[in-house]
DNA sequence: GCGCGATACTAGCGCGCTCTAGTGCGGCTA
DNA sequence: TAGCCGCACTAGAGCGCGCTAGTATCGCGC
């Protein structure tokens, strides 16, 4: 935090409101000690049911909370897990949608912070820290692997969808090897030769994907018609990508692969807004099945990822780093598989070339 | 929080990870007592240009982070804001995302907690008390009123998007009235007289544009056309209501109006895979102008809310109940606009006919 | 020489909670 | 009666920080 936050500024005193009970003030309404309060409060053994009863009542009657910050400050630990998801993207809502149960099973509580445009990924990750989070689930972050190693050296971290080397972190992701290569043995048995891939940059995932289609290509005797576009995990990506495509001479490719659904649906936008039919013109395959592309006005076809249990397996994961059972390090990969929808079929016969607009 | 909540269970002692640096090891490394530490930390004046260089110098080098929990505790003031969302509607993430940059102006951070299915708002809403918010945002809550005032009593709130009339909260929401008088002018300028609207039950500003709707079809003489069909703020919501549309006998409506985009959205769903083309047979028109709606496969005709106007005040309605400077009640209301795309247009001439499927 | 006000710093309490190390007491056995 | 065990409960330290009320040192004017 920079000195000149205006968090800073030495304001205090809110509005009065009957300041919140405190463990005291249900200890004296009850003519018991804080400790005992406590006790209650935790579950644990030590207490008379009678004076449980009478604490939970008292308690009730006050509004009492128990404070977390305060809990956080006392208790060696915090199990707060902090999340840093990218709002925009559809996938990452996904899997925080599905992080939730999976840590309430293991009994940790979350802390979500979310990078936005106006507030990078670092930023986001150095609020989840001071909230004191004991582990970090980081989905697909863009920031450079050396910023990861440098955060991870500091608390556990666990990486949600991107492939890390070096840092000490424990990396949950799906093999990307085998959904990109079934998205390209499903366009070749279609017909498909000309299939593009559109890209996502250094964005988290990507790099593997591209690499993933690269080979695909070159095992069905495709090498020469390798082209990848790049692009990024965004509308705006896809968007552009189209752009360039529709920009370029010659025939339009047959099949564009993008490197997720985002991307996948900027796709969708620009080609249909310049009048080429999908699929007929040109198939699009996405990537990740986040839930706006089952919708039937987008109906993409794409690469669906085992959302709950990869939210469950880097819960897991996060917590065995903290139990200190090994070492940061772990590499969990699981399946993915394609989802045929209404945006991909055979291209057309006699080939496709790109309309006069 | 419940006592056989598993998150009591006593385990401590995470692995040891040579233990987070505190202030009192900064001021150690160099040599100064912790409170001119903290004093440098907060840019207050009282140390000397020298000192504070040093100490920065040494916490870089330590890795040190203030740590919230503990500056929450001391600090009166926390300067949290709690925002509860719900993590599947993609309205609340735009207003989310317009609410960080608008917080931090005025110099709060944010905790965010996320309503999903298997975590109803009542849990999210403990979370971000638990967390120590000052006071919180709620995004188009739905649980009763009677629950919101229970909490507005403990703890300053203010309520995105759902006009509350008792509650002792700050609302800050559009008019509902000129944006849905808005949407029916324009479907009854196009020709439409079967104007439906798909309703969303008791959620988060239905009623008033339930009404609203009401109104405007009165205004226009077309009393006798009102019909409301019931449904929810979700996309299930807004198919099971097309599919009851298509079920009846007699003619589909030749426009409906939804209560919110994603029901909206699941009304073209099971519109367009049962063959009923939009805009030709059915105009569809939508609430929110969430960030889904713009994207061209839906291409949805929608009320546009002012996001970030909205978002501004309600971190500002926040503050000023925070700083006392009235007392909680405000409503404040902006405008919206219709935002005509492509899921709009005349009816077909001769009325339409339910197709045969 | 003295007081005086800055400036640069420190001591130490308290935020609300958890947890260790107790105390007191009733009932049991020997 | 003494000794012991276990249950119900308490005292008090401490988590990392903010903040009030200081102290020490300097330069300055008179």
């Amino acid at each position: 935090m920079s000195p000149q936050d205006p968090r800073n500024r030495p304001d205090r005193t809110p509005a009065p409101r009957s300041r919140k009970p405190t463990m005291a003030d249900v200890a004296a309404k009850v003519g018991v000690s804080r400790a005992l309060v406590s006790l209650v409060f935790r579950g644990q053994p030590g207490a008379s049911p009678e004076t449980r009863e009478r604490v939970f009542e008292a308690a009730a009657e006050l509004g009492y909370r128990p404070d977390m910050a305060a809990r956080l400050l006392a208790r060696g630990r915090s199990k707060v897990l902090g999340v840093l998801f990218t709002a925009r993207n559809p996938y990452h809502v996904d899997l925080v949608e599905a992080v939730y149960p999976a840590a309430e099973e293991l009994g940790y509580d979350l802390v979500l912070s979310a990078a936005v445009p106006t507030r990078d990924e670092h930023k986001a990750i150095e609020a989840l820290i001071g909230h004191r989070s004991e582990a970090l689930l980081l989905c697909g972050p863009n920031i450079p692997e050396e910023d990861i190693t440098e955060i991870a050296r500091r608390i556990p971290t666990v990486v949600v969808g991107r492939h890390l080397r070096g840092a000490p972190v424990d990396v949950v992701t799906s093999y990307d090897r085998p959904g990109a290569r079934e998205v390209v043995d499903y366009l070749v048995g279609l017909g498909h030769e000309d299939i593009v891939h559109v890209d996502g940059g250094s964005r988290a995932g990507a790099p593997e994907r591209r690499r993933a289609y690269r080979d695909a290509m070159r095992s069905h005797g495709l090498a020469d018609r390798i082209r990848v576009v790049p692009g990024n995990h965004t509308e705006e990506g896809g968007g552009d990508a189209a752009r360039a495509m529709l920009a370029e001479e010659g025939p339009l490719p047959t099949a564009v692969f993008a490197s997720n659904d985002q991307c996948a649906i900027g796709l969708l936008d620009v080609f249909t807004r310049a009048g080429v039919k999908v699929p007929e013109q040109v198939s699009v395959v996405g990537y990740d099945d986040s839930h706006i592309a089952g919708l039937s006005h987008i109906d993409l076809t794409t690469v669906r990822q085992d959302v709950p249990r990869l939210a469950h397996l880097a819960v897991q994961a996060a917590d065995e780093q903290l139990r200190g059972v090994r070492e940061a390090g772990a590499v969990l990969k699981l399946e993915s598989k394609l989802l045929i929808r209404g945006t991909s079929g055979p291209p057309l016969s006699g080939g496709t070339r790109r309309p006069i607009y």
